[in-house]
DNA sequence: GGGTGAACTGAACGTTGTTAAGCTGTCAAG
DNA sequence: CTTGACAGCTTAACAACGTTCAGTTCACCC
Protein backbone atom coordinates (compact mmCIF):
# COMPACT_ATOMS: atom_id res chain seq x y z
CA UNK A 1 0.00 0.00 0.00
CA UNK A 2 2.87 2.38 0.72
CA UNK A 3 4.72 0.34 -1.87
CA UNK A 4 1.16 1.47 -4.14
CA UNK A 5 2.14 5.25 -3.22
CA UNK A 6 5.35 5.38 -3.96
CA UNK A 7 5.14 3.68 -7.31
CA UNK A 8 1.91 6.21 -8.20
CA UNK A 9 4.83 9.16 -6.69
CA UNK A 10 6.39 9.13 -9.60
CA UNK A 11 4.05 9.14 -12.23
CA UNK A 12 1.85 12.30 -10.86
CA UNK A 13 3.89 13.70 -8.46
CA UNK A 14 3.39 14.81 -4.87
CA UNK A 15 0.96 17.08 -5.59
CA UNK A 16 -0.91 14.56 -7.90
CA UNK A 17 -0.72 11.76 -5.00
CA UNK A 18 -3.95 12.23 -3.90
CA UNK A 19 -6.10 10.00 -1.73
CA UNK A 20 -8.93 9.06 -4.58
CA UNK A 21 -5.83 8.55 -6.80
CA UNK A 22 -4.15 6.32 -4.65
CA UNK A 23 -7.49 4.51 -3.74
CA UNK A 24 -8.30 3.71 -7.75
CA UNK A 25 -4.93 1.91 -8.34
CA UNK A 26 -5.78 0.08 -5.33
CA UNK A 27 -8.72 -1.14 -6.74
CA UNK A 28 -10.59 0.78 -3.35
CA UNK A 29 -12.89 3.82 -2.72
CA UNK A 30 -11.11 6.33 -1.08
CA UNK A 31 -12.38 5.89 2.36
CA UNK A 32 -11.29 2.33 2.97
CA UNK A 33 -7.86 3.86 3.28
CA UNK A 34 -8.76 5.75 6.61
CA UNK A 35 -9.15 2.15 7.92
CA UNK A 36 -5.45 1.84 7.56
CA UNK A 37 -4.34 5.28 7.98
CA UNK A 38 -5.45 8.25 10.63
CA UNK A 39 -4.60 10.79 7.83
CA UNK A 40 -2.85 11.95 4.70
CA UNK A 41 -0.11 12.95 6.83
CA UNK A 42 0.36 9.18 8.27
CA UNK A 43 0.31 7.79 4.89
CA UNK A 44 3.06 10.30 3.67
CA UNK A 45 5.18 9.01 6.89
CA UNK A 46 3.88 5.80 6.02
CA UNK A 47 5.23 6.50 2.44
CA UNK A 48 9.08 7.80 3.69
CA UNK A 49 9.37 5.37 5.93
CA UNK A 50 9.22 2.88 2.68
CA UNK A 51 11.99 4.85 0.87
CA UNK A 52 14.46 4.10 3.83
CA UNK A 53 13.79 0.70 3.96
CA UNK A 54 14.56 0.72 0.54
CA UNK A 55 17.42 2.71 0.91
CA UNK A 56 18.59 0.97 3.72
CA UNK A 57 19.90 -2.30 1.28
CA UNK A 58 22.10 -0.55 -0.02
CA UNK A 59 23.14 2.02 2.71
CA UNK A 60 24.51 -1.17 4.50
CA UNK A 61 26.55 -1.98 1.96
CA UNK A 62 28.28 1.16 1.48
CA UNK A 63 31.93 0.77 1.91
CA UNK A 64 33.10 1.18 5.08
CA UNK A 65 36.92 1.57 4.78
CA UNK A 66 37.75 4.78 6.10
CA UNK A 67 35.18 7.18 7.72
CA UNK A 68 35.63 9.31 4.87
CA UNK A 69 34.45 6.94 2.05
CA UNK A 70 31.42 5.61 4.02
CA UNK A 71 30.29 9.10 4.80
CA UNK A 72 30.85 9.85 1.04
CA UNK A 73 29.19 6.95 -0.22
CA UNK A 74 26.53 7.05 2.08
CA UNK A 75 25.29 10.38 0.70
CA UNK A 76 25.58 9.52 -3.06
CA UNK A 77 23.12 6.38 -2.26
CA UNK A 78 20.89 8.72 -0.27
CA UNK A 79 21.08 11.07 -2.95
CA UNK A 80 20.58 8.67 -5.69
CA UNK A 81 17.88 7.47 -3.74
CA UNK A 82 16.27 10.32 -3.36
CA UNK A 83 16.49 11.16 -7.29
CA UNK A 84 14.99 8.34 -7.94
CA UNK A 85 11.60 9.42 -6.80
CA UNK A 86 9.73 12.38 -8.58
CA UNK A 87 9.78 15.38 -4.89
CA UNK A 88 11.59 12.75 -3.18
CA UNK A 89 13.51 15.02 -1.24
CA UNK A 90 10.70 16.94 -0.48
CA UNK A 91 8.42 14.14 1.14
CA UNK A 92 11.56 12.56 2.85
CA UNK A 93 12.46 15.96 4.59
CA UNK A 94 8.12 16.72 5.05
CA UNK A 95 7.62 13.13 7.05
CA UNK A 96 8.58 11.44 10.15
CA UNK A 97 9.20 7.72 10.10
CA UNK A 98 6.91 5.68 11.42
CA UNK A 99 7.76 2.78 13.61
CA UNK A 100 10.92 1.75 15.00
CA UNK A 101 12.91 0.01 11.91
CA UNK A 102 14.91 2.91 11.04
CA UNK A 103 17.04 2.62 14.92
CA UNK A 104 19.09 -0.90 13.24
CA UNK A 105 20.43 1.07 10.29
CA UNK A 106 20.78 4.48 11.81
CA UNK A 107 22.62 2.25 15.15
CA UNK A 108 25.05 0.60 12.71
CA UNK A 109 26.04 3.97 10.66
CA UNK A 110 26.66 6.16 13.47
CA UNK A 111 28.63 2.49 14.68
CA UNK A 112 31.00 2.69 11.52
CA UNK A 113 31.57 6.82 12.33
CA UNK A 114 32.33 5.96 16.04
CA UNK A 115 34.86 2.95 15.89
CA UNK A 116 36.79 5.16 13.13
CA UNK A 117 37.37 7.21 16.34
CA UNK A 118 34.67 9.94 16.70
CA UNK A 119 33.23 10.16 20.04
CA UNK A 120 29.49 9.66 19.41
CA UNK A 121 28.80 13.29 20.08
CA UNK A 122 31.21 14.47 17.32
CA UNK A 123 29.69 10.78 14.88
CA UNK A 124 26.11 12.53 15.04
CA UNK A 125 27.16 15.94 14.24
CA UNK A 126 29.11 14.62 11.26
CA UNK A 127 26.44 12.19 10.36
CA UNK A 128 23.74 14.88 10.60
CA UNK A 129 25.92 17.58 8.62
CA UNK A 130 26.44 15.45 5.65
CA UNK A 131 22.15 14.63 5.70
CA UNK A 132 21.60 18.52 6.17
CA UNK A 133 24.05 19.28 3.00
CA UNK A 134 22.72 16.38 1.04
CA UNK A 135 18.59 16.92 2.26
CA UNK A 136 19.50 20.54 0.83
CA UNK A 137 21.11 19.64 -2.20
CA UNK A 138 18.53 17.25 -4.02
CA UNK A 139 15.73 19.72 -2.87
CA UNK A 140 17.38 22.57 -4.54
CA UNK A 141 18.36 19.96 -7.61
CA UNK A 142 14.90 18.44 -7.58
CA UNK A 143 13.03 21.97 -8.45
CA UNK A 144 15.66 22.26 -11.05
CA UNK A 145 14.77 18.89 -12.59
CA UNK A 146 11.42 17.72 -10.91
CA UNK A 147 11.23 14.49 -12.86
CA UNK A 148 13.87 11.38 -12.14
CA UNK A 149 16.21 11.59 -15.31
CA UNK A 150 13.80 13.97 -17.62
CA UNK A 151 14.65 17.78 -18.87
CA UNK A 152 15.32 20.88 -17.11
CA UNK A 153 12.14 22.73 -15.58
CA UNK A 154 12.14 25.52 -18.75
CA UNK A 155 11.83 28.53 -15.60
CA UNK A 156 15.87 28.03 -15.46
CA UNK A 157 16.81 28.36 -18.75
CA UNK A 158 20.16 29.90 -18.92
CA UNK A 159 20.34 32.05 -21.58
CA UNK A 160 17.24 33.98 -20.67
CA UNK A 161 18.67 33.82 -17.24
CA UNK A 162 21.60 35.78 -18.73
CA UNK A 163 20.06 37.89 -20.65
CA UNK A 164 17.86 39.52 -17.84
CA UNK A 165 20.89 39.28 -15.85
CA UNK A 166 22.97 41.44 -18.38
CA UNK A 167 25.54 43.32 -15.47
CA UNK A 168 25.57 41.12 -13.39
CA UNK A 169 28.96 38.81 -14.68
CA UNK A 170 29.15 36.85 -11.36
CA UNK A 171 25.58 36.00 -10.61
CA UNK A 172 25.24 34.92 -14.08
CA UNK A 173 28.26 32.49 -14.02
CA UNK A 174 27.01 31.44 -10.28
CA UNK A 175 23.79 30.57 -12.16
CA UNK A 176 25.84 28.38 -14.70
CA UNK A 177 27.78 26.69 -12.31
CA UNK A 178 24.51 26.02 -9.86
CA UNK A 179 22.21 24.70 -12.56
CA UNK A 180 24.90 22.67 -15.38
CA UNK A 181 26.22 19.90 -13.87
CA UNK A 182 24.45 18.89 -10.88
CA UNK A 183 26.66 15.76 -10.09
CA UNK A 184 29.76 17.41 -9.91
CA UNK A 185 28.32 20.54 -7.65
CA UNK A 186 27.41 18.19 -5.15
CA UNK A 187 30.71 15.88 -5.48
CA UNK A 188 32.27 19.36 -4.65
CA UNK A 189 30.00 20.34 -1.96
CA UNK A 190 30.49 16.68 -0.46
CA UNK A 191 33.94 16.64 -0.68
CA UNK A 192 34.31 19.96 1.21
CA UNK A 193 31.98 18.70 3.99
CA UNK A 194 34.04 15.97 4.57
CA UNK A 195 37.25 17.46 4.95
CA UNK A 196 36.25 20.10 7.19
CA UNK A 197 34.59 17.07 9.58
CA UNK A 198 37.75 16.30 9.62
CA UNK A 199 39.01 19.40 10.45
CA UNK A 200 36.64 20.79 12.80
CA UNK A 201 34.75 17.16 14.50
CA UNK A 202 37.44 14.59 14.36
CA UNK A 203 39.40 13.87 17.73
CA UNK A 204 43.14 15.15 17.36
CA UNK A 205 44.05 11.42 18.37
CA UNK A 206 42.71 10.07 15.34
CA UNK A 207 44.56 12.01 12.77
CA UNK A 208 42.56 15.25 12.52
CA UNK A 209 43.49 18.67 13.89
CA UNK A 210 41.09 20.46 16.06
CA UNK A 211 37.31 18.78 17.96
CA UNK A 212 36.22 21.94 19.37
CA UNK A 213 32.28 22.63 20.56
CA UNK A 214 30.83 25.76 19.66
CA UNK A 215 28.93 29.07 20.74
CA UNK A 216 25.36 29.89 20.84
CA UNK A 217 23.57 32.34 18.37
CA UNK A 218 20.12 33.37 18.68
CA UNK A 219 17.66 36.23 18.05
CA UNK A 220 15.83 36.64 15.13
CA UNK A 221 17.00 39.49 12.86
CA UNK B 1 0.55 42.81 -0.48
CA UNK B 2 3.32 40.51 -0.19
CA UNK B 3 4.06 42.03 2.76
CA UNK B 4 0.34 41.07 3.97
CA UNK B 5 0.81 37.51 3.01
CA UNK B 6 4.04 37.73 4.62
CA UNK B 7 2.70 38.65 8.23
CA UNK B 8 -0.23 36.44 8.01
CA UNK B 9 2.44 33.40 7.52
CA UNK B 10 3.23 33.33 11.03
CA UNK B 11 0.23 33.66 12.49
CA UNK B 12 -1.66 30.93 10.21
CA UNK B 13 1.25 28.53 8.93
CA UNK B 14 1.99 27.75 5.58
CA UNK B 15 -0.84 25.41 4.70
CA UNK B 16 -3.45 28.06 6.95
CA UNK B 17 -1.92 30.80 4.26
CA UNK B 18 -5.40 30.65 1.91
CA UNK B 19 -6.51 32.56 -1.24
CA UNK B 20 -9.44 33.84 1.14
CA UNK B 21 -7.25 34.27 4.10
CA UNK B 22 -5.03 36.46 2.54
CA UNK B 23 -7.84 38.44 1.03
CA UNK B 24 -9.79 38.73 3.85
CA UNK B 25 -7.06 40.49 5.36
CA UNK B 26 -6.94 42.90 2.29
CA UNK B 27 -10.26 43.56 3.24
CA UNK B 28 -11.17 42.04 -0.17
CA UNK B 29 -12.80 39.18 -1.86
CA UNK B 30 -10.45 35.97 -2.81
CA UNK B 31 -10.88 35.87 -6.45
CA UNK B 32 -9.30 40.06 -6.63
CA UNK B 33 -5.91 38.47 -5.87
CA UNK B 34 -6.14 37.12 -9.29
CA UNK B 35 -6.16 40.62 -10.66
CA UNK B 36 -2.59 40.76 -9.66
CA UNK B 37 -1.03 37.20 -9.91
CA UNK B 38 -1.64 34.26 -12.25
CA UNK B 39 -2.61 31.67 -9.40
CA UNK B 40 -1.24 31.05 -5.98
CA UNK B 41 2.61 29.71 -7.17
CA UNK B 42 3.10 33.34 -8.35
CA UNK B 43 2.01 34.82 -4.87
CA UNK B 44 3.81 32.65 -3.29
CA UNK B 45 7.10 33.22 -5.23
CA UNK B 46 6.54 36.93 -4.97
CA UNK B 47 6.14 36.32 -1.19
CA UNK B 48 9.48 34.69 -1.01
CA UNK B 49 10.75 37.42 -2.94
CA UNK B 50 9.68 39.70 -0.21
CA UNK B 51 11.61 37.77 2.40
CA UNK B 52 14.76 37.76 0.21
CA UNK B 53 14.31 41.75 -0.25
CA UNK B 54 14.45 42.09 3.71
CA UNK B 55 17.11 39.82 4.16
CA UNK B 56 19.66 41.94 1.54
CA UNK B 57 19.83 44.66 4.03
CA UNK B 58 21.15 42.61 7.22
CA UNK B 59 23.11 40.74 4.65
CA UNK B 60 24.83 43.22 3.10
CA UNK B 61 25.71 44.72 6.56
CA UNK B 62 27.82 41.51 7.60
CA UNK B 63 31.63 41.95 8.27
CA UNK B 64 33.32 41.34 5.25
CA UNK B 65 36.60 41.26 6.94
CA UNK B 66 37.85 37.35 6.13
CA UNK B 67 35.56 35.26 3.91
CA UNK B 68 35.48 32.98 7.00
CA UNK B 69 33.97 35.37 8.95
CA UNK B 70 31.64 37.03 5.77
CA UNK B 71 30.51 33.23 4.91
CA UNK B 72 29.81 32.36 8.56
CA UNK B 73 28.16 35.37 9.08
CA UNK B 74 26.10 35.14 5.72
CA UNK B 75 24.56 31.54 6.81
CA UNK B 76 23.88 33.08 10.49
CA UNK B 77 21.64 36.21 9.00
CA UNK B 78 19.90 33.37 6.35
CA UNK B 79 19.45 31.02 9.05
CA UNK B 80 17.90 33.57 11.42
CA UNK B 81 16.03 35.19 8.97
CA UNK B 82 14.29 31.85 8.39
CA UNK B 83 13.69 31.12 11.14
CA UNK B 84 11.94 34.37 11.50
CA UNK B 85 8.95 33.19 9.43
CA UNK B 86 6.63 30.13 10.30
CA UNK B 87 7.70 27.28 7.14
CA UNK B 88 10.09 30.01 6.61
CA UNK B 89 12.57 27.95 4.95
CA UNK B 90 9.38 25.56 3.17
CA UNK B 91 8.46 28.70 1.16
CA UNK B 92 12.30 29.80 0.64
CA UNK B 93 13.07 26.06 -1.10
CA UNK B 94 9.87 25.69 -3.00
CA UNK B 95 9.60 29.03 -4.63
CA UNK B 96 11.55 31.01 -7.49
CA UNK B 97 12.30 34.57 -7.03
CA UNK B 98 10.73 37.01 -9.03
CA UNK B 99 12.16 39.81 -11.09
CA UNK B 100 16.04 40.68 -10.70
CA UNK B 101 16.16 42.44 -7.80
CA UNK B 102 18.20 39.64 -6.15
CA UNK B 103 21.52 40.21 -9.17
CA UNK B 104 22.76 42.94 -7.46
CA UNK B 105 23.04 41.19 -3.92
CA UNK B 106 24.27 38.01 -5.52
CA UNK B 107 26.67 40.04 -7.70
CA UNK B 108 28.01 41.58 -4.30
CA UNK B 109 28.14 38.72 -2.17
CA UNK B 110 29.83 36.27 -4.98
CA UNK B 111 32.47 39.74 -5.67
CA UNK B 112 33.47 39.60 -1.59
CA UNK B 113 34.56 35.84 -2.00
CA UNK B 114 36.29 36.37 -5.30
CA UNK B 115 37.89 39.18 -3.88
CA UNK B 116 39.75 37.11 -1.06
CA UNK B 117 41.10 34.52 -3.71
CA UNK B 118 38.38 32.03 -5.08
CA UNK B 119 38.03 31.51 -8.68
CA UNK B 120 34.70 32.71 -10.00
CA UNK B 121 33.32 29.03 -9.97
CA UNK B 122 34.88 27.98 -6.92
CA UNK B 123 33.32 31.17 -5.24
CA UNK B 124 29.57 30.00 -6.56
CA UNK B 125 30.43 26.25 -5.26
CA UNK B 126 31.53 27.51 -1.88
CA UNK B 127 28.41 29.95 -1.34
CA UNK B 128 25.99 27.14 -2.98
CA UNK B 129 27.40 24.55 -0.53
CA UNK B 130 27.34 27.15 2.41
CA UNK B 131 23.52 28.12 1.48
CA UNK B 132 22.54 24.44 0.52
CA UNK B 133 23.62 22.98 4.24
CA UNK B 134 21.67 26.28 5.49
CA UNK B 135 18.54 25.53 4.12
CA UNK B 136 18.70 21.91 4.50
CA UNK B 137 19.51 22.43 8.25
CA UNK B 138 16.75 25.13 8.62
CA UNK B 139 14.18 23.06 7.04
CA UNK B 140 14.92 20.34 9.81
CA UNK B 141 14.93 22.89 12.65
CA UNK B 142 11.26 23.73 11.42
CA UNK B 143 10.01 20.48 11.73
CA UNK B 144 11.15 20.02 15.09
CA UNK B 145 10.47 23.62 16.58
CA UNK B 146 7.64 24.93 14.09
CA UNK B 147 6.84 28.20 15.14
CA UNK B 148 8.74 31.03 15.84
CA UNK B 149 10.40 31.09 19.32
CA UNK B 150 7.98 28.50 19.74
CA UNK B 151 7.74 24.77 21.91
CA UNK B 152 9.05 21.67 20.26
CA UNK B 153 7.06 19.72 18.27
CA UNK B 154 5.77 17.16 20.56
CA UNK B 155 6.46 14.23 18.18
CA UNK B 156 9.45 14.67 19.16
CA UNK B 157 9.68 14.14 23.10
CA UNK B 158 12.65 12.62 23.31
CA UNK B 159 12.21 10.15 27.05
CA UNK B 160 9.38 8.45 24.56
CA UNK B 161 11.81 8.74 21.76
CA UNK B 162 15.04 6.70 24.21
CA UNK B 163 12.04 4.39 25.57
CA UNK B 164 11.01 2.84 22.59
CA UNK B 165 14.52 2.78 20.97
CA UNK B 166 16.22 0.82 23.66
CA UNK B 167 18.73 -1.58 22.63
CA UNK B 168 19.76 1.32 20.28
CA UNK B 169 21.96 3.49 22.42
CA UNK B 170 23.86 5.60 19.65
CA UNK B 171 20.78 6.04 18.16
CA UNK B 172 19.28 7.18 20.91
CA UNK B 173 22.42 9.62 21.90
CA UNK B 174 22.21 10.57 17.84
CA UNK B 175 18.62 12.03 18.49
CA UNK B 176 19.84 13.90 21.54
CA UNK B 177 22.86 15.99 20.06
CA UNK B 178 20.11 16.30 16.93
CA UNK B 179 16.97 18.19 18.73
CA UNK B 180 18.67 19.57 22.07
CA UNK B 181 20.45 22.75 21.16
CA UNK B 182 19.65 23.11 17.43
CA UNK B 183 21.96 26.59 17.74
CA UNK B 184 25.33 24.58 18.37
CA UNK B 185 24.06 22.55 16.14
CA UNK B 186 24.18 24.74 13.34
CA UNK B 187 27.37 26.13 14.14
CA UNK B 188 29.33 23.14 14.36
CA UNK B 189 28.61 22.06 10.86
CA UNK B 190 28.76 25.36 9.82
CA UNK B 191 31.82 25.61 11.01
CA UNK B 192 32.94 22.38 9.43
CA UNK B 193 31.62 23.12 5.82
CA UNK B 194 33.67 26.36 6.34
CA UNK B 195 37.02 24.34 7.12
CA UNK B 196 35.69 22.14 4.26
CA UNK B 197 35.73 24.86 1.54
CA UNK B 198 39.06 26.52 2.92
CA UNK B 199 40.48 22.94 2.64
CA UNK B 200 39.18 21.33 -1.26
CA UNK B 201 37.83 25.14 -2.88
CA UNK B 202 40.42 28.04 -1.79
CA UNK B 203 43.17 27.85 -4.48
CA UNK B 204 46.59 26.84 -3.17
CA UNK B 205 47.22 30.94 -3.55
CA UNK B 206 45.30 32.36 -1.24
CA UNK B 207 46.42 30.65 1.94
CA UNK B 208 44.56 26.98 1.72
CA UNK B 209 45.79 23.43 -0.08
CA UNK B 210 43.92 22.21 -2.63
CA UNK B 211 41.41 23.34 -5.18
CA UNK B 212 40.51 20.36 -6.86
CA UNK B 213 37.11 20.00 -9.01
CA UNK B 214 35.12 16.72 -9.11
CA UNK B 215 34.43 13.44 -10.57
CA UNK B 216 30.88 12.56 -11.80
CA UNK B 217 28.45 10.06 -10.34
CA UNK B 218 25.10 9.35 -11.46
CA UNK B 219 22.49 6.43 -11.50
CA UNK B 220 19.62 5.41 -9.12
CA UNK B 221 19.81 2.02 -7.29
C1' DG C 1 -26.20 -20.29 12.06
C1' DG C 2 -26.06 -16.19 14.73
C1' DG C 3 -22.54 -13.09 16.13
C1' DT C 4 -18.20 -10.53 15.85
C1' DG C 5 -15.09 -7.72 13.81
C1' DA C 6 -12.13 -6.36 9.87
C1' DA C 7 -12.50 -4.15 5.50
C1' DC C 8 -14.93 -1.59 2.60
C1' DT C 9 -18.90 1.39 0.23
C1' DG C 10 -21.94 5.50 -0.66
C1' DA C 11 -23.20 9.74 0.32
C1' DA C 12 -22.18 13.81 2.09
C1' DC C 13 -19.70 18.13 4.23
C1' DG C 14 -16.73 21.96 4.39
C1' DT C 15 -12.85 24.01 2.18
C1' DT C 16 -9.61 24.84 -1.37
C1' DG C 17 -7.74 26.95 -5.92
C1' DT C 18 -9.62 28.79 -9.90
C1' DT C 19 -12.76 30.65 -13.71
C1' DA C 20 -16.35 33.43 -15.78
C1' DA C 21 -19.27 37.27 -16.15
C1' DG C 22 -20.64 41.44 -14.55
C1' DC C 23 -20.41 45.76 -11.61
C1' DT C 24 -18.03 50.28 -10.00
C1' DG C 25 -15.26 53.96 -9.97
C1' DT C 26 -11.60 57.09 -12.16
C1' DC C 27 -9.91 59.75 -15.72
C1' DA C 28 -8.72 61.30 -20.32
C1' DA C 29 -10.52 62.44 -24.95
C1' DG C 30 -14.22 64.26 -27.84
C1' DC D 1 -20.51 67.40 -19.97
C1' DT D 2 -20.70 63.11 -21.98
C1' DT D 3 -18.52 58.92 -23.52
C1' DG D 4 -15.75 55.21 -23.31
C1' DA D 5 -11.94 52.66 -21.72
C1' DC D 6 -9.80 50.28 -18.34
C1' DA D 7 -8.18 49.00 -13.60
C1' DG D 8 -10.03 46.77 -9.80
C1' DC D 9 -13.22 44.48 -7.66
C1' DT D 10 -17.68 41.34 -6.64
C1' DT D 11 -20.86 37.46 -6.94
C1' DA D 12 -21.64 32.98 -8.32
C1' DA D 13 -20.14 28.86 -9.43
C1' DC D 14 -17.04 24.63 -10.51
C1' DA D 15 -14.32 20.60 -9.81
C1' DA D 16 -11.36 18.48 -6.67
C1' DC D 17 -9.60 17.79 -2.21
C1' DG D 18 -9.29 15.66 2.74
C1' DT D 19 -12.33 13.82 5.87
C1' DT D 20 -16.57 11.93 8.50
C1' DC D 21 -20.27 8.87 9.26
C1' DA D 22 -23.67 5.41 8.89
C1' DG D 23 -24.30 1.36 6.80
C1' DT D 24 -22.87 -3.00 4.07
C1' DT D 25 -20.20 -7.17 2.91
C1' DC D 26 -17.70 -11.13 3.97
C1' DA D 27 -14.92 -14.38 6.46
C1' DC D 28 -14.30 -16.80 10.52
C1' DC D 29 -15.65 -18.94 15.12
C1' DC D 30 -18.27 -20.77 19.05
Amino acid sequence: MAETALRLLNEVGLEGLTLRRIAQELGVQAPALYWHFKNKQELLDEVATEMFRRMTGALTAVDTGTWQEFLTGAARVIRNFLLGYRDGAKVFSGTRFTGIGYAGPVEGMMRVIVDAGFTPQAAARAWFTINTYTMGYVIEEQSVYPDPGGERDPAYELEERARKLEGYPLAIQAGEVFFNDLDAGFEDGLHAVVAGIEATLLPPSAGGSAGGSASGSSGVE
